[in-house]
DNA sequence: CGGTGTCATGTCACCGATGACATAGGTGGG
DNA sequence: CCCACCTATGTCATCGGTGACATGACACCG
């Protein structure tokens, strides 16, 4: 590759010359300017960001370490590749301020991750963002140096400036407006229990029926969470019938995702029960392939990955320029809910008591 | 950030010796070693990656240009992520070439990807990877210098090595397996015609036919490619009614993606057909969220993406390292049949000619 | 006991760009 | 008319490593 030297033989003036024209630096005459782009052109010289980078020390890069990536593939993680809307909204942020984004993966391996670190290190990477893949507690090596860490999904006991998921205000803002519907019995289908998100939601559903006015029955709230395998299925379809079977079922089934959504219809045609008009269902992520090719589309609250992803790079950015100060508190970001024909608008006062038998159809 | 020559200051020795302790260099006697890696560790010293490639002229960086991160947001690809997982592939070959990969984002739009490229080139990339989201045709401005490129799920006429889905194939396979089955009617819902993977999988699907002995009905095959908006499922509804109204309807329902298939599922059941026991109903993509989710499971095709960047990486190296001679043949990558419970092992052999009125169920 | 390796370490230049400073004309004010 | 000043350009050192080569201290061999 050509070098600033063969672009200033080249034009028959030195390097130093070449280098202004190519920063604008000092003044250049005419056509002087003229000889250097056209040698420049001819040669296809590009000048080097690492010796660039040797006087100036400024990399022009940001370090990325995602287990989402490869975990997507496993089937511990169903929910696929949202996350990776957050490194979407990173990117952007970081194009806008002519930042080159590094992403490194784990690939699902934590003891990796002091590697993909010190690579970052050795590139000079002038700040580092971690994005986990679900809302989560997290507890990563110290990084060396002075490059500035922002975590993405999740958070840690150290107090490194985090971006989160809004869960509680999200599934407050969903039940609200089912409340506001008119639905009486709001029934909620949470995700494993250990989960931060699901605890955060569940204190949204109950800041919800407070505020509407509406008792909290502990009938109506079910773990369901649905792992990979098939034979999991078992565990919501026990749920949903135990909701059916309740001398007042509820009128709408809160998911704790949109898959679990996705299998609830299926699970609630299988019992003759239509969708939305003898049961509504609400999800959760707004997983868009998901909620807006189900029939009917489905109500669920956007989790807002995208925005995160820009807010942790805005805090980054802020943290390498200094200004940020480094407080502790996490980054909230919620997102809005997509009312859709899940939902009904005016559920039937008092639904019948819907009977079933077993997977067979009416 | 300390330099190698704070760490041989710290240890008594010459720069040039602490440089040797790091690249196991040239013989370094047990106790000077020692005394170097403690310096290194007290000053928390990563080597400069800048400095060390003015030298070496090795980067070991590659440059990854996809629209597959912003586009997933457009609504004109309800499909979302799945090309992400071709990152993925090429993330992990990369990795354990010790590579660090450089990802780059167009935001849709084309024209910035010059801007990219060269972001890369002064970076010093050695190779680079364009990712598209569908199976295209492109046109890539040439990258100036020696810097290889390799192109996934896309090509180009100017004869760039490229990796792609083989799309005749897969669905060859999943008809030929379905023919297998017993199916002797099998319908075909294609995407959008101008797409490069329709046209092959409607070549695959015909060579399975002609293999099993089947004619080839026009009536069949049906193009029902859904975009983002609602109303457009009205071309699939009516594709489908067609195809239950012929007087020989079909027994299974091949459609262009698994995401139209989990229409399908809707529309079938608001007709009261029921799936698999009246209709037998196969996607493309694997597109896991979906096809494991759905119930019944769907059978389908993978699109092997994964493996895609996979074999686009390891091409990339090969040019890189110069072995690979530049065979201008796209590398054709096909996946496996995901034979699953939508599609019934023995129909009927002739199913009766069910009768539907609107979308009241039965 | 001198020559010849080998080991352990140091010296120096160089990779490609740029900052600090120098220099050579031209211009205008006092 | 001379000097201060601006413009256009060049010179040189430097950033942090590493390759090429040098050096000093032993050890081994004939």
């Amino acid at each position: 590759m050509a070098t600033i030297y063969d672009v200033a033989r080249l034009a028959n003036v030195s390097a130093k010359t070449v280098s202004r024209v190519l920063n604008e630096d000092g003044p250049v005459g005419p056509r002087t300017r003229q000889a250097v782009q056209e040698a420049i052109a001819q040669l296809g010289y590009v000048p080097s960001n690492a010796a660039r980078m040797m006087r100036s020390n400024r990399s022009g890069l940001v370090g990325l370490i995602t287990g989402a990536i490869t975990a997507a593939q496993e089937p511990t993680h169903p929910a696929g590749l949202p996350d990776l809307l957050i490194v979407q909204g990173i990117q952007r942020v970081m194009a806008d301020q002519d930042m080159t984004l590094m992403v490194a993966d784990t690939g699902g391996r934590a003891d990796r991750i002091p590697r993909l670190v010190r690579t970052f290190l050795e590139h000079r990477a002038e700040g580092l963002i971690y994005v986990a893949d679900y809302h989560q507690r997290v507890r990563l090596p110290p990084v060396a140096g002075s490059t500035p860490l922002v975590l993405a999904n999740c958070f840690d006991d150290a107090g490194t400036p985090a971006v989160l998921p809004d869960d509680r205000r999200g599934q407050h803002d969903l039940v609200a407006r089912i409340a506001a519907a008119g639905h009486r019995r709001i029934a909620y289908l949470t995700l494993r229990e250990d989960m931060v998100a699901t605890s955060l939601r569940s204190l949204g559903y109950r800041d919800a029926l407070a505020e509407a006015g509406l008792p909290f029955d502990p009938r109506l709230v079910q773990v369901a969470y649905l792992s990979d395998g098939e034979e999991d299925s078992r565990i919501l379809v026990e749920a949903i019938d135990r909701l059916l079977e309740l001398p007042d079922p509820p009128t709408v089934l809160c998911c704790g995702n949109d898959a679990m959504a996705m299998r609830v219809y299926g699970i609630l045609r299988s019992r003759g029960v239509r969708v939305p008009e003898d049961m509504s269902v609400a999800g959760y992520d707004n997983h868009r392939i998901i909620a807006e090719t189900l029939y009917p589309p489905l109500t669920t609250v956007e989790l807002p990955y995208r925005d995160m992803g820009q807010r942790a790079a805005e805090r980054l950015l802020a943290c390498i320029s200094g200004q940020g100060r480094d407080e502790p508190t996490p980054t909230l970001v919620s997102g809005p809910v997509l009312w859709r024909a899940s939902v009904t608008d005016r559920p039937a006062a008092n639904p019948r008591h819907i009977s079933f038998n077993g997977r067979s159809e009416p």
